[in-house]
DNA sequence: TCATATACATAGATTTGTGATGTATCACAA
DNA sequence: TTGTGATACATCACAAATCTATGTATATGA
């Protein structure tokens, strides 16, 4: 697993990219979703899952549906109406900043100076 | 700028990148270069940066070499002998993170399933 | 003389994620 | 029927990383 502190400031907009793609999902459904498509090599926290889609929740970026499943309950999250902006600006802000650390730390040569 | 938390957990490995690359470097000088190969999106603050080099010391994983310059001090860092296998455990990480990320954030349709 | 750039450093506050813990249902096996 | 692991939610104390603010000091150019 990575050194934790890598994910920091990467869960919201992951979750905001998954719920944006899948319409709509619940916490644990979310976790397992993340699991599978980074091969188990990022294992979201209950702790960290839930509030984050309460304060998500809180600012109305998304909504939810309660749904009863047997005798369980399960939460569904989604993008909110109000929320839609926001949601696909964190998932920009992402994508643009992944690229901004590929060029940091793998640069292409500046033909510019490249003189010797 | 990116939201703050974007950068946790990657400014360790961008330093320790940058000096594998370029040799040695004193502090000033991380925080320009890193502002430049990222067109100025990435802003490292020297109330991060400072404690970093100090501690990555502390660990062995960089040498200094203090000089003067004019009337001011410079103080350059280096990987140590003893500190090269870490760096390069930690830049790959780095690297092998985003490459997951990518995969969660941006997954290519799993042609076993596309049934549909 | 004053502002800005260079150059280092530290302390307190803030943010975010984790670990630990709790509740509860369901399926399957011993 | 008892126990275990998966499903499904939730909260709180703690740890880790960075930022803001602040401080010192020299160099440079207006």
């Amino acid at each position: 697993m990575y050194s934790k502190e890598l994910l920091k400031g990467t869960l919201k907009p992951i979750i905001l990219q998954l719920l944006s793609d899948q319409g709509r999902m619940y916490g644990y459904e979310l976790v397992q979703k993340v699991k599978e498509r980074s091969e188990g090599k990022i294992l979201i926290k209950e702790g960290s899952l839930y509030p984050i889609l309460h304060s998500l929740r809180a600012e109305g970026i998304l909504d939810t549906e309660a749904q009863q499943v047997g005798g369980r309950t399960r939460k569904y999250y989604l993008i909110s109406q109000k929320g839609k902006a926001q949601a696909e600006a964190a998932v920009a802000e992402l994508r643009d900043f992944m690229e901004t650390l590929q060029q940091v730390i793998h640069p292409k040569p500046d033909p510019h100076h490249a003189s010797s």
